[in-house]
DNA sequence: CGAAGAGTTGAATAGTATCAAAGCTTGTGG
DNA sequence: CCACAAGCTTTGATACTATTCAACTCTTCG
């Protein structure tokens, strides 16, 4: 079971300290934490896709964060771990659940690890800088072919896509909700790449034909590789 | 000179501590920071607009976080100190500068002083979540709307309004780089704004005749307010 | 007073949303 | 294992929103 997940599990820690964790799976649409909880327990990614959004009163829902395998879900802890935005998985999910006590303490005893929550907060602030310029100033294919080359990379990174394809799992409508687009206009672009021969999307399954060439039309570039990835303190306890 | 900046101005500090800052002034379109580097002064702002933003190759242009008074110019600090983003000045500016070290190391020795950083941080990052909602799912003029409500509140509660009106120094042009719009059409957003009897706008001051109309139309609903804010712990020096 | 920048206007166009209906997939219960 | 239901994807027609381009006016500042 363990295979697919070989590159989230932990190295050995040089200074001994590791947060102990357990293995939690949830079902689509299932809440890891609700605006104004302060959630018992966080949640690393190990496989599948989650995220967090905001709804307007007239039901349109904007995605604000796509949490993916190798994220820390709580980014709140900047907050008191006190969530601000609720915390959604959109496909089923198999989680390293952590007491949220154990990481506070971690986190005061070692400066390490409060630097590596630190980096993780900046990433995903920049994440969110880079969904204002996607959002504010390019087109619908523009955004589609940025967000696509983005979660390849993160995919990759955490072994999850071989050669030019990987899982592909949310909806039209979702994508939608991520890129500011209707689901309509997602599937016309989704097909627009396609007849250009950018991309395969079928299946649940994205493959990138011609990453050069998506990349550059999404104007993506790769951000830089985190050597500090909260993954790294984490420990598995057998026997779920 | 000093009577408009008293609400920015330090209460005293109960344990002592105080960071010490010296004024500053800057021109327009001033760079406080550019990406890469790490920059030897952080600055709070007293007075005028600052933003941070990105470019795309072809010169479109998207304003990520708008700077006001009340603001530490540098979220960065979550970086290391390290720039990412470039923050430029908007307006002529009055801000008093703080070395890093200084910050760092009060940041190191004083736990309550830490806290102060991470909100900031956490209302920065919850503004960019705003901002991808509204650039996501609101339309044109719910984005104007919104964003003049969130620019006015901001400043009242610097003690830089008074009763329903502000100084708005920053172009249409600008402002569409803000909300993801062109100036011509924020122009037309305006005038609609105009029309409706919600707003004046003219000779760098705006006026908020109907806040509770413009907030409805906007769904602006203010953020709650920062109890422990970075300007408490700076003292400025006199004698510039 | 003149120049440069900012705001305003109109017309034409491009881009995206909306609405409605018809195929496809996927997962489920019989 | 099949059939069905629900949810996704796809398609077309149409309406609307925002951009583009170009000109003109108004402010501001030196």
């Amino acid at each position: 079971m363990a295979h697919r997940l070989l590159s989230l599990m932990p190295s050995p820690d040089e200074t001994g300290r590791v947060l102990n964790g357990t293995l939690a799976t949830t079902i689509t649409h299932a809440y890891f934490a609700r605006p104004g909880e302060r959630p018992a327990m966080l949640h690393l990614i190990l496989e599948g896709w989650a995220c967090r959004y905001q709804l307007l009163p007239d039901g349109r829902r904007q995605i604000t964060d796509l949490l993916l395998p190798g994220d820390l879900c709580d980014i709140d802890w900047l907050n008191g771990f006190k969530t601000s935005l609720p915390a959604m998985a959109l496909t089923p999910m198999r989680t390293i659940a952590l007491e949220r006590g154990a990481v506070e303490a971690l986190a005061r005893q070692q400066p390490s690890f409060s630097d590596c929550l630190l980096t993780d907060a900046q990433e995903k602030f920049a994440r969110r800088g880079e969904a204002i310029l996607s959002l504010g100033r390019r087109s619908a294919i523009e955004r589609v072919a940025h967000a696509l080359c983005g979660i390849f990379v993160r995919l990759q990174r955490s072994g999850l896509a071989r050669e030019h394809t990987c899982d592909f799992r949310i909806t039209q409508l979702e994508m939608g909700d991520h890129v500011g687009l209707t689901s309509v206009h997602v599937n016309r672009v989704v097909q627009d790449l396609r007849r250009r021969n950018l991309i395969e999307l079928q299946h649940h399954r994205l493959t990138i034909l011609d990453f050069e060439k998506l990349a550059r039309l999404g104007q993506f570039t790769a951000e830089p590789i985190n050597d500090n990835p909260v993954s790294q303190y984490i420990n598995l306890k057998e026997g779920h």
